[in-house]
DNA sequence: GTGAAAGCGCTAACAT
DNA sequence: ATGTTAGCGCTTTCAC
């Protein structure tokens, strides 16, 4: 059973393709094609379940009703979700997604871009790693719908999402202070990202206005998570000192927490904890992690609310829209600063 | 600058269309073209940087090199970093992937199956949904390559890998029983997939064959987990007197440990617990959870390999492979006895 | 050894 | 209002 093409559907029903071809793309009314050719042609199409080969039509037209998605890792829990959610609203409106992983490798990204490119995707979702600015440029240039999220890339003209990761940092670190903690660490993973430069800087002036001095250790990424445990257990035995600590991502929170288990500290009375980004081993950690919770949901909507916005015919045109959400800081335990604890009831928190 | 064409291509080397086309697939030597001419064209196609428009030469060939990956959800962590691996090797071989959710909706799977067809792509990746029997089998008979995992459709003559879930399931509930359990519940999600129906047996048959009586959870899934968290809290509270309970994947034994701990339950003096798949939560809760774990990195080397060797165009022919992994059950510390815990030394574990 | 030309299935400009 | 036809960019048969 061979598949049907539109001119087995012209033939059969005795008409031309060009006919078929305007009614399937609703444009009968346009070219005032009779009410009744227009059913007749549609039952027919029902009936004999044809649907147009949407690779000679995307030969055709150079449209694919694809998304190209590019995170860092689909594995990453954070952008797994992302994906899900941005998966579920662009299947609703008929587009497929095309998704690959950049691993923050700059090359890695700009070959992805021409791969999608030639596959010409109707649109692109980044989150981009440093250095590919030039050819994310050169796609708005040429027109292309583009939106940025988690990180954004200085002086460039595109659409993006982002969380307020500066003063997420800083009122988190502040609140630690608050509690009580005067040696306080900021461990994360090194990156010359927007994001992490972000947290890192809220930190820093969290600190700095307290007139503390600050502690960052960052963790250089390798595929052994064994040697980034061992390198933040080694950082937090060789800094006895510190009371508290503030991790940079979940990823660093996980290690960071398997060393301190390692280490057999207590949480928070001798090392209070604090991590961004939020997740069940946050929650069902004992004590639970106080974690700075990003909207993930809101995340996923705004960035595919902004590409379908302008992958409609009739979208906006505006300048870009750059879009800073807020993050939650959810209070639970390990942040609580053992004197206060004592103080309070045992049911705080 | 417009994207060249290989009949620009063609022009400007002035050479036929077909000549530069047979170098491009490497089929200059069959057609005995001058290497003098072959690497004449290689340079100048480097130079100016073409490269062939993947959709014509899809709509032509009816090959796509993308892949379809269709999994229940790409944000459960298990699918998402298999889909991770599967993505790197394909990618170096040269294909992209194509993903969709099922949400384990047979009528969502079975237009997806559409999809991908219409789009021609080149092999299937798929952890069907029950009731998709008929599509798959159709997509086999139409010589598509197709490598089922996770779960796998009974009576279907197609390739899958999967893990030895009965014989987990039993080990894990006979271990438990050899550490003086003898109220043990299987707590899992409602479901008639293959893997869950393997894991329910490999249960039942211990608790059967040791004459104890089981004691069967389903939690009907719900977009809510504080919903799911409370009728497993439910659950637990109503039948006290169990001792143990094995999970019977990781989203149940997440909403299970929150329920504990709503419950102020300790692990394992008051319930003893085991849950299958493995996962950070699992090493991070207070104290560790023994957990059976898939071997992920095993599975996806096998599913791509599988696909790749039949993609190939000297692919293996042979029968379907049916692949079963073992499973490796962690133990840490929730699992043991109270009692024998005693006796050891506080090391122990 | 190389080139001309057909055709994959579709859309859309142009005729009528 | 509907039909004819020319491509979109590529592969491949067949002729030279």
């Amino acid at each position: 059973m061979k598949k049907l093409s539109i001119a087995d559907i012209a033939n059969q029903l005795n008409v031309s393709k060009s006919t078929v071809s305007f009614v399937l793309n609703g444009r009968a009314e346009e070219k005032r094609i009779s009410k009744e050719l227009v059913s007749r042609v549609e039952k027919f199409v029902k009936e004999v379940g044809y649907s147009p080969n949407p690779i000679a039509r995307g030969l055709r037209t150079g449209k694919s009703h694809i998304i190209g998605l590019m995170v860092e890792s689909i594995s990453d829990p954070f952008f797994a979700q992302i994906a899900k959610l941005i998966e579920d609203r662009a299947y609703k409106k008929g587009y497929r997604i095309l998704y690959c992983s950049t691993d923050n490798n700059t090359q890695k990204t700009r070959d992805l871009i021409d791969v999608f490119r030639e596959r010409s995707v109707d649109g692109y979702i980044i989150s981009p790693p440093v250095g590919v600015e030039k050819e994310i440029d050169a796609l708005i240039k040429a027109g292309m719908p583009v939106v940025l999220f988690d990180r954004n890339l200085k002086e460039l003209e595109v659409d993006y999402v982002e969380i307020d990761n500066e003063p997420s940092a800083f009122n988190a670190t502040k609140m630690l202070v608050d509690q009580g903690f005067k040696d306080i660490a900021f461990i994360t993973f090194s990156s010359s990202q927007s994001q992490m430069l972000g947290r890192l800087a809220g930190y820093r002036s969290a600190m700095s206005q307290e007139g503390l001095t600050d502690n960052v250790h960052e963790i250089d990424y390798n595929p052994d998570e064994e040697v980034m445990i061992a390198t933040v257990q080694k950082y937090l035995s060789e800094n006895k000192q510190l009371d508290a600590v503030l991790f940079g991502a979940i990823q660093a929170g996980s290690c960071g927490l398997k060393a301190i288990n390692i280490l057999n500290l207590k949480v928070p009375q001798d090392l209070a904890v604090v991590s961004f980004d939020d997740h069940d081993i946050f929650k069902l950690f004992a004590p639970p992690v106080t974690a700075i919770a990003q909207p993930i949901e809101a995340i996923a909507d705004r960035v595919i609310s902004l590409l379908l916005d302008r992958l409609e015919p009739g979208g906006k045109d505006a300048g870009p829209a750059k879009i800073i959400l807020e993050t939650e800081l959810k209070l639970r335990k390990s942040h609580l600063s053992p004197v206060k604890k004592t103080i309070r009831s045992k049911k705080s928190g």
